[in-house]
DNA sequence: AATTATGTTGCGGT
DNA sequence: AACCGCAACATAAT
């Protein structure tokens, strides 16, 4: 379900929570959730969180890092000595079921504090590698979509020869990283781009535009703390974000657009749901 | 029962 | 080489 505002809400929250924190105990409830081994792990204290596109980083004081990619269905819960969540927030009835049916990974932090990894389709996973593979990895991936190196002309160089739609290339991790389902509906909407259009037929002015409003929507994403559907995605505390009351067109289909009054449909495209305006979006 | 789900990866084909 | 489309991963809700 994360996208880059929802991941990056959560590092933000953990950021106030796990530096300086020991990590006492590992218990890999999956195997296919937990990559490394849990006794390299184990004894140390995370220095540092911090993200790049939708990878969560926890710093160690080792040579390692822990890395995290919640994919669709991933959830990082934070418990304190006292049961309050996030470390600030007070507990609720479902943090006595925790570990539940869907937690994989539980953590034993010094402070009586403990951390949940939820993920009920098993696509997300936490991964243990030396701080300068994960280094390495994060140099080598394309730069996310709110990061300076993302200009109208890097993207006009990057999708000049992509016959793809412009939806699945703004999407493409190999071209910008960061934009998922919602907010590539979002932007495509407020550009009023079709998500047809193949990415090679864009002008300079309708890059121009598009770059803006995906920035402005992953803006407004991080700001609003994420979108939640169906309790999904939440924070660190079990929070829903505020992002799904802004929602331009996604999960939207036969209402009318806020720009233009027309119909939004939804259609499969590359075999996501795209939600766009029929009139301002058209073709 | 079939379809759908906020994501990636790896494969075969062009 | 670069690019494209699609199946696969595993689970639960509608």
């Amino acid at each position: 379900m994360p996208e880059l505002p929802e991941v990056e809400t959560i590092r933000r929250r953990l950021a106030r929570v796990l530096p300086g924190k020991k990590i006492l105990q590992v218990e890999a409830l999956h195997p296919k959730s937990f990559l490394g081994s849990e006794a390299q792990l184990t004894g140390s204290t995370i220095t540092d969180v911090d993200r790049r596109a939708k990878i969560l980083r926890f710093k160690l004081d080792s040579d390692y890092s822990l890395l995290t990619h919640l994919k669709m269905t991933g959830q990082l819960i934070y418990v304190d000595k006292d049961q309050r969540l996030g470390g600030g927030h007070p507990t609720a009835d479902w943090v006595q079921a925790l570990p539940s049916r869907h937690t994989r990974i539980t953590y034993q932090l010094s402070d009586q504090a403990s951390l949940f990894f939820n993920d009920q389709r098993i696509f997300g996973w936490m991964k243990l590698l030396p701080t300068e593979e994960a280094d390495q990895l994060f140099t080598d991936m394309a730069p996310d979509i709110n990061h300076q190196a993302v200009t109208v002309d890097y993207l006009q160089q990057a999708l000049k020869r992509r016959t793809q739609s412009i939806k699945q290339a703004i999407m493409n991790n190999d071209i910008v990283c960061g934009v998922g389902n919602i907010y590539a509906c979002d932007a495509l909407n407020i550009a009023k781009i079709s998500p047809h259009r193949p990415a090679n037929s864009l002008d300079k002015i309708e890059l121009t535009t598009l770059l803006e409003a995906m920035q402005q929507v992953i803006k407004e994403g991080i700001d609003l703390g994420g979108t939640t559907f169906d309790g999904k995605y939440v924070d660190i505390s079990g929070f829903a974000g505020g992002y799904q009351h802004k929602l331009r067109v996604y999960g939207r289909e036969g209402e009318q657009c806020h720009q233009c009054g027309g119909t939004i449909v939804k259609e499969k495209l590359g075999g996501r749901g795209t939600y766009f305006c029929s009139m301002c979006q058209a073709t």
